[in-house]
DNA sequence: CTAGATGCAAACAGTTTGCGTCACT
DNA sequence: AGTGACGCAAACTGTTTGCATCTAG
């Protein structure tokens, strides 16, 4: 549990209005287990702000999502996507425009699970993301902050 | 590009009827290039047959990643889905059911880049996602078999 | 006082489904 | 001939947006 002063310390260091709302959607998520859906917070949100309203969820969890104060457990590219490259390889994936890259296999440490995964779990294969800001993003964001 | 004969057969052996759609439908996949969504797929496919449906595509593809004859580039777990884990960890993930269960970083050997990844881009984190097929869906597997 | 946040309803994108017709085996 | 595939339209799910009202700073 989050104390008040230390929720609206972090919208100050974000810039962001502490709402009422605001403050119960972010401790609503962070004391969920596991990795809970807009669905799933606004379900428990609305015990403690019966009138709130899904939008404001979705709107505030995207904020923190932006701000870096909260994080997703996969990137949606905003429809299925299908592989094409039939060798073995991961991908360097832009969390700002969600551009995917292929990164052949050998330009990553061999990977293996040291220790046993929960018995019964059967691998088929390992996915690694390198996750960051490509170039053209980074670029664009220098140009925004060269603005203000 | 793939000859007529081979893809019949490659749907012989997955039990798939081998439709005029369904195998230009697979060959405008593997002919694309980077990570093709079911739109595009569909605008290319239109080419060839002009009167297809956009559902036949989302049939067939659907068809195709679960015989394993197609993969996707990530899995989608339906809905937007918030990371409530605050220590570093990767996620073993089910491609039948796609629960997520998180696992810790330890459990995994060090992971590490062992060359450049294209200059420009900025890494953030890497993760790792560990597929396969959890118990629960095993065991439904092994029903289904015994039944049939 | 004013920029930004909320709540509502309507819009939207991506995907699936029901069903009548058609085609592969 | 019969099972499964196709094409169409309608349904559905998850998410976003426009706008009027309200509130934190």
């Amino acid at each position: 549990m989050l104390h008040k002063s230390n929720f609206r310390e972090l919208c100050h260091q974000h810039q962001l209005a502490a709402t009422h709302q605001r403050q119960v959607i972010y401790e609503t998520v962070i004391s969920l287990p596991g990795h809970p859906s807009p669905e799933t917070i606004y379900e428990k949100v609305r015990r403690q702000i019966p009138s709130i309203s899904l939008a404001t969820v979705y709107k505030n969890i995207r904020t923190f999502l932006h701000r870096g104060m909260l994080r997703e457990v996969s990137l949606h590219h905003g429809s299925l996507r299908v592989e094409t490259n039939q060798k073995p390889h991961h991908h360097l994936v832009c969390v700002e425009c969600k551009s995917i890259v292929d990164l052949d296999e050998n330009r990553l440490e061999p990977l293996r699970l040291s220790q046993k995964v929960p018995r019964g779990f059967e691998v088929k294969r390992i996915a690694v993301d390198v996750l960051g800001i490509c170039e053209a993003c980074s670029a664009k964001r220098a140009r925004r902050s060269k603005k203000s």
